[in-house]
DNA sequence: GGTGAAAAAGTCACCGC
DNA sequence: GCGGTGACTTTTTCACC
């Protein structure tokens, strides 16, 4: 992961659909070492897939809501991430500090299904003692695009 | 966006490389039916864009916190949010219901970023009256795939 | 890591339903 | 209007330097 890498992963974050042509301009290398590049970052999981960016409404699934979640003491933590991880809905879910135990990212389609899913797929999960949702009423930012550091060279 | 479009949709969210050939398959299309399709997805900014899935430990940004801001009465919420905007740490800013006005997300290196980037970015900002900050220790799930809905046909 | 040719994929004008 | 066909163009891949 040295400068041109990130100078690679920075672009590709932007436009993703960039060609090796425009990629090798970033990176100052010829079209077969840009391509190189490239692949290496996938074999290294540095690039862990190729997606794009969907716009939310047109997906059908305009709303946006973070449910906070506290499990019983001794309730099975692996045992909800689980069940959380097989839903669509469920963007992110993360093991935090402060009063509760999970936060939750959901998208759905309106109210009535976002009641619908904390009360039969969140609230009905074993363990799960308390919950509590905040909608998202306007997101002024929303985007997958990391800032990428000068870390190590690998 | 009819069923074709989903279904595109779908297996772009899933592989954003698949090429024309497979994707003419998921459409049960020809290949130039489907450009043309995906094309006009990306005109109507159904897509908005092509990007990767960077591996945040590999970008240098290991540390996933939440951060819930309220603001005086009165204050600047656009300000605040644009403001928000420019930072590449902010991977995401919305306005919530309840006790506070913004919820952000950040992704940075570590502690010591984060404690300096809440006091001289966040707390800061003219108009913040309270901040609470919120570690993410783990993440089972963190996915930027959309659920895709059967919506009204366009 | 660069070069260049072969292979693959994407683009586009035209045809047909 | 929408999709199919086939030729043309661009991009990617790969053996070799």
């Amino acid at each position: 992961m040295d400068e041109i890498d990130r100078n690679l992963v920075v672009a590709l974050q932007e436009n993703g659909a960039a060609g090796l042509a425009e990629l090798s301009k970033v990176a100052g290398l010829s079209v077969s070492a840009t391509a190189e590049r490239v692949k290496r970052l996938e074999e290294r999981a540095v690039i862990r897939g190729w997606r794009i960016d969907l716009d939310p409404i047109a997906a059908g699934c305009p709303l946006l809501a973070f449910v906070f979640v506290a499990m019983r003491p001794g309730a099975s933590d692996a045992g909800f991430a689980d069940a959380m991880r097989g839903h669509e809905a469920v963007l992110e879910c993360h093991t935090v500090t402060g009063a509760w135990c999970f936060l939750l990212k959901l998208r759905l389609a309106d109210i009535a299904a976002l009641e619908d899913f904390v009360s039969t797929k969140v609230r009905a999960q074993p363990g799960v003692e308390r919950t509590e949702t905040i909608l998202a009423l306007a997101s002024p930012k929303e985007t997958a695009i990391l800032p990428v550091a000068e870390a190590e060279e690998e």
